[in-house]
DNA sequence: CTTCTGCCTTGATGTAGGATAAGAAATGAA
DNA sequence: TTCATTTCTTATCCTACATCAAGGCAGAAG
């Protein structure tokens, strides 16, 4: 699993093999089971992850008992409620595994260890945050003025593969509709073709 | 207003007068007229910004020529389109001052000049851009998850001083809603009391 | 003072997507 | 295979908010 970090580490940056053990020491393997949960929304979470194989989700509950999906998190994506685990505050979000998956648990500490591991490698972090604030703005955006229809099209061009991989019901989650509307909107554009 | 930003950090980290020079150094005092507009949406951006007094939003116009509001930039906020700025890409957002304002500009090279503030500076500024990042998340949460008078009633609690600055059609730009719906949610607000 | 020009309010009507319900299809377990 | 569970679809009705249209009111400019 650790092979699979450094594999996706290699084209990012150059880390010399005592950075990368140094980066491991601090990362633990683990499997993860279909709907296992590594992080429960308003408990304290002491888990951030980094993806080798599989797919996570961070999503919230609503008073109304709905889901609403944050992000997923296929191969090679990182997925924490960052925030909640350096402040060891409650967690603004559950995450859990879509599908069976493998992936390198992170604590609080990680961040700590962070600055030891050299700028290009705090860099690296500083910009996938920064990548992180882009996509939620674009979102957040497209929710705010764009209808359902369009906000499926947008996710189908960006996700393809996610498209294929996951049940309607939690692509209909994360663009905000029900189900049922995202069926008549599948309907809808297939009859257009 | 260096002074300004000085007594702002003061509180918040441990700055030599050397390292505050060379902070100095990288930031452009600059005055803003009401409607001046700083970074316009789909231009490459050149600067970023220090309120040190007025208020600033950041926001984007729709095909539908609908004005939303991302951000407001009060006194002691910073406001800037970070990832476009980074990598010299068309701005996401336009930014434009709400009041006569006095303002530090920084431009992309500020990002460049961040590890050699040391490493306390660089840690604020991965922490603030953190908190820009819950923010947003727990604005698309609300967004899709709550109505437009439980997100009123939350701006109210969470900025109870814009919420007396700002015009109500702005407010309404920010919840997502028409200036007409506004008014009708405070209308009905108001006969609850 | 008067005339503009924004901003806010109110009313009438429209609509995207929600809620509910029920059946079909797929998936999985025994 | 059969039974159960989950997912997807379709239809009907409903609601939160938008759109359109008009009028009131306050501050700015003449």
């Amino acid at each position: 699993m650790l092979d699979h970090l450094k594999a996706y580490l290699q084209n990012k940056l150059p880390l010399t093999d005592a950075q990368f053990g140094a980066l491991g020491r601090v990362l633990v393997p683990k499997e993860l089971k279909r709907q296992q949960q590594l992080v429960r929304q308003g408990e304290v979470g002491r888990y951030g992850a980094f993806v080798a194989q599989g797919c996570l989700r961070s999503f919230v509950v609503d008073k109304k008992g709905k889901e609403h999906v944050l992000q997923f998190a296929p191969e090679n994506w990182w997925i924490a409620d960052q925030y909640g685990l350096i402040h060891h505050e409650p967690a603004l979000f559950s995450i859990d595994a879509l599908e069976d998956s493998r992936v390198l648990l992170f604590g609080p500490d990680f961040y700590q260890q962070l600055p030891q591991l050299g700028p290009p490698f705090q860099a690296f972090f500083y910009e996938l945050q920064q990548n992180s604030l882009q996509a939620m703005q674009k979102r957040l955006i497209a929710t705010l003025s764009a209808t359902a229809e369009e906000r499926y099209l947008d996710f189908i061009r960006t996700y393809p593969s996610l498209t294929q991989r996951l049940p309607q019901r939690l692509i209909a989650a994360y663009l905000g509709i029900t189900p049922e509307s995202l069926s008549r909107i599948r309907k809808e554009l297939a009859g257009h073709r």
